[in-house]
DNA sequence: GTATCAATGCGACGGGGTATCATCGCCAAA
DNA sequence: TTTGGCGATGATACCCCGTCGCATTGATAC
């Protein structure tokens, strides 16, 4: 992952050891993960850290937090690096990003006509993806 | 508050005197509010029951959950006690709930095109209202 | 090389929510 | 009206997730 590396280096960041493992662990993810499943498989680096490295690699766009259902929160490596939406499989837990013009425009517009002055906004979709339902028992 | 009291009745649950309290509580709030904020207001009532008792009444939705921008959770009275979105004030903290069929619309379209079988979806909007806009330092 | 200061690791801590379990009290049936 | 069942309560311990404080390490500039 050495653009992941870079976007670290340019903004200022030291790109040390630990950092790099843990970019190293979640490029070799493909499914949404908690701090403490990562932390497992990084145990010569401190807890914190992992959490540390994980923040920041939010605020780079690198990582995405994806909140669940109920309540519990995953992370994902983005593979847009921009802003996005999600679609959340309760059944198999996959994580499918989404960007639709037509859907930030309406909450642009929602906004708008309340008198707010919007900063953010989060969109999460649930429910089961399209190969849980073709496999499914249902 | 007699048509919550009601929906506790209807729907089989015992309407005690600890539900009264919190019932009565929130419904003389008009702020989003922690669940420390309402325990605190109510001494006599244990903080498992408040809880307890604000799950409850999330599942009746009469009360909503609000995910705030930075993670943090507050909860408020459902004025509409249906389903809604929220614009969320980063400065007041006030929480106004609005309805949009076309951003539901949008939301569901975006679900049949990824072939997901959609059973829920979130949207929370972060920034500043009209009044702190009108009000405010910029 | 060496100084500097960000980054690390450790352990303690804190907030928010749940589990356990004995007790209470609402409600209905007798 | 009493009684009994069982849902609800309260106190406490506990758990999970994330952060803090602080001494140490190590990347980078000079």
């Amino acid at each position: 992952m050495p653009d992941s590396a870079d976007r670290l280096e340019v903004t200022g960041y030291r790109l040390t050891a630990p950092r790099r493992a843990v970019l190293d662990a979640i490029a070799h993810t493909n499914r949404p993960f908690t701090i403490e499943e990562l932390s497992d498989r990084l145990p010569n680096i401190g807890r914190a850290t992992v959490f540390r490295t994980i923040k920041l690699l939010q605020e780079l766009e690198i990582v995405c937090r994806v909140p669940l259902e109920d309540g519990g929160i995953r992370y994902e490596r983005s593979r847009s690096g921009r802003h996005h939406h999600h679609l959340i499989c309760s059944e198999c837990g996959s994580v499918t990003e989404f960007n639709d013009p037509s859907l930030d425009a309406s909450i642009e517009e929602n906004a708008t006509l309340a008198g707010f002055e919007l900063d953010g906004h989060s969109a999460e979709l649930y429910g089961r993806c399209a190969s849980c339902r073709g496999g499914g028992a249902l």
